[in-house]
DNA sequence: TAACTAAATAGTAATAATTACTAATTGTAT
DNA sequence: ATACAATTAGTAATTATTACTATTTAGTTA
């Protein structure tokens, strides 16, 4: 995700305010590898900023998935992790503690989709996610 | 997924009780492609089996889970699709529909990890998500 | 076949993540 | 400094899933 100075000229020529909150999210995001859920983000916020809202959280998480600087991840099926790297990259899931860390290798040169399935359907982006085991929880057993 | 009668040997060999309930469900899954959530299932079983509860359909789901026999995906943020084919396969996701889509198509060749990631995480398997527009989704715009 | 027992079911309640609603507040342009 | 529209906080509503429990039932044994 970019810096906080960029996003704040960006939220400006878009028309959107520049909170106080926003910032404080904004500056939480980047550069965090840890794919943190909202409650997470509300949580470690509410420490130096207690009057926060979870609502306020995910409105601006809604901003900023529209500018196009965060994901939603899907991979755990009981909430959205949301992920602040801008570039395209893949990810490692832990089957068991959902743990998700990012896989920077660039697979898209060596494949290409059948194209009668090109045809039919117009692929956006791809994102391959490997399952297993994370290295402590390969221990723990 | 495997069909009625062989599932029912696999219930009763694991001591597992053939319910009417369970192999209304199998059947309802068999040979199904459309990736339905819990509620689908529900809200089509009712029509022919009107006392069937929505528990009971999450319950077969974790016992089929359990057996290997489908798999949760997480493709939609909001709630839980699940997949009765049996093949390892991968998926197309409509970002405007949701729909979700079969890929029969092995890509292992092209997706491999680096190895000294390989050495911290233990892979069990990986999943290709292709995300973009289904058919009917572009002509719809 | 009847009786027994543990597992499964239905129905309802509880939980948890997310979204909707609204009055009060606060950026920002004038 | 003022005004207005966007944003916020707080609460309520919604939705998918899980937990709980009395009742029912499949499968086993006599």
């Amino acid at each position: 995700m970019k810096s906080v100075e960029i996003l704040i000229q960006e939220f400006r020529e878009k028309g959107k305010k520049v909170t106080p909150q926003r910032i404080a999210i904004c500056k939480y995001l980047h550069n965090n590898k840890s794919h943190p859920t909202a409650d997470e983000i509300y949580k470690d916020l509410k420490v130096d900023y207690p009057s926060i809202s979870l609502n306020t959280i995910y409105k601006t998480l809604d901003l900023l998935i529209n500018l196009g600087e965060i994901k939603k991840l899907p991979h755990n099926p009981k909430k959205n992790n949301f992920d602040p790297e801008s570039v395209h990259h893949h990810h490692l899931v832990c089957n068991k503690c959902d743990k998700i860390m990012d896989v920077q290798y660039n697979f898209s040169k060596f494949f290409s989709l059948p194209k009668k399935l090109i045809r039919k359907f117009k692929v956006k982006n791809f994102q391959v996610a490997f399952e297993g085991l994370c290295e402590t929880c390969q221990g723990n057993h």
